[in-house]
DNA sequence: CAATGTAATTATAACCATTTTAATGTGATA
DNA sequence: TATCACATTAAAATGGTTATAATTACATTG
């Protein structure tokens, strides 16, 4: 178990070894990455550090971001049209993702080498790798769910859709 | 098993008892989806069948897969900034996608309702589904590696990113 | 066989996340 | 200090997709 700070730390020391500079720029979107403990767009980090660089440009947030892609530090998260998700990941696990509010909560699985066995005998692939998401409705969304229902007290807004 | 005009009629039937008008467009994407054995992308089908209905546009192609949506019979894959591509699905299957060509190959696997157990109790989730997808080298392009490296006969090649 | 209203289609413009470009700035090294 | 590679900026371009408004086709009813 280790520190927001330790993590940030080893974190650069691993750009440094790949002959990765360290700017302001590059350590505050680390920093803020494991931080905020979500996995936030890239729209999201510039707007969390835009009062700190005033004149920082969203290119240069991708650019990083690239960056962290490349040293293995930082996973994009795809979604249809909607903005990507970057995630600073130490340790391999899946995604959870709630249908009305988009949350994205992790969640550790043994692994499913199974399927990728059986997937590469069946079609002659050779396999690097799979990506599992699950999806579903958070408890946030749940209980106001359940709360627009009782009774009938809208005194709660319901929203959805 | 059914032959490919056996499922245009039998989506063509779901979409009429939908009540959704079955026009000479939608026609022609539906065959072209079902026929076309692949998984292709608005523009793809455009391009094919622009030449029976000149004045097509665009619009009506992504019109007529989000009717297709809704009614079930067409689910869309998203991946990042690349097109969706939309896929014709009459059984639940997976995805294994070719890193070099893209290629996109379908295959079965029992099922993974272990994995959306356990999500669901460590994150409180109410669990709707899942997307799973393989990633790895098609047979194609595995051959296409060995042939221009054939100086010293791998028969296999290792790839890897 | 009109007449009517609804749904489909067209053409074009708008959207918006992301990338590219070119110019400028910065920092490590020798 | 000179140099050179890399970072950053600002703005424009890209490209898939969606929205808009006008037009067209179709099914239904009288």
């Amino acid at each position: 178990m280790s520190t927001d700070m330790e993590k940030v730390d080893k974190a650069i020391d691993l750009l440094k070894d790949s002959g990765v500079r360290i700017t302001p720029h590059r350590h505050a979107i680390l920093e803020y990455l494991v931080i905020s403990e979500s996995h936030p767009t890239a729209d999201e980090i510039y707007k969390a550090l835009e009062h700190k660089f005033p004149n920082m440009s969203v290119a240069t947030v991708y650019n990083n971001l690239r960056v962290f892609k490349k040293t293995g530090l930082v996973k994009e998260l795809t979604y249809g049209d909607a903005s990507s998700r970057f995630d600073f990941s130490t340790k391999p696990h899946y995604h959870i993702i709630c249908n009305k509010c988009g949350k994205i909560v992790d969640f550790y699985y043994p692994g499913l080498n199974e399927v990728e066995t059986l997937a590469a005998q069946v079609t002659g692939f050779t396999v690097n790798g799979h990506r599992l998401e699950v999806y579903g409705i958070c408890p946030d969304c749940q209980n106001k769910a359940a709360k627009d229902k009782d009774g009938d007290h809208p005194d709660q807004v319901s929203v959805t859709e």
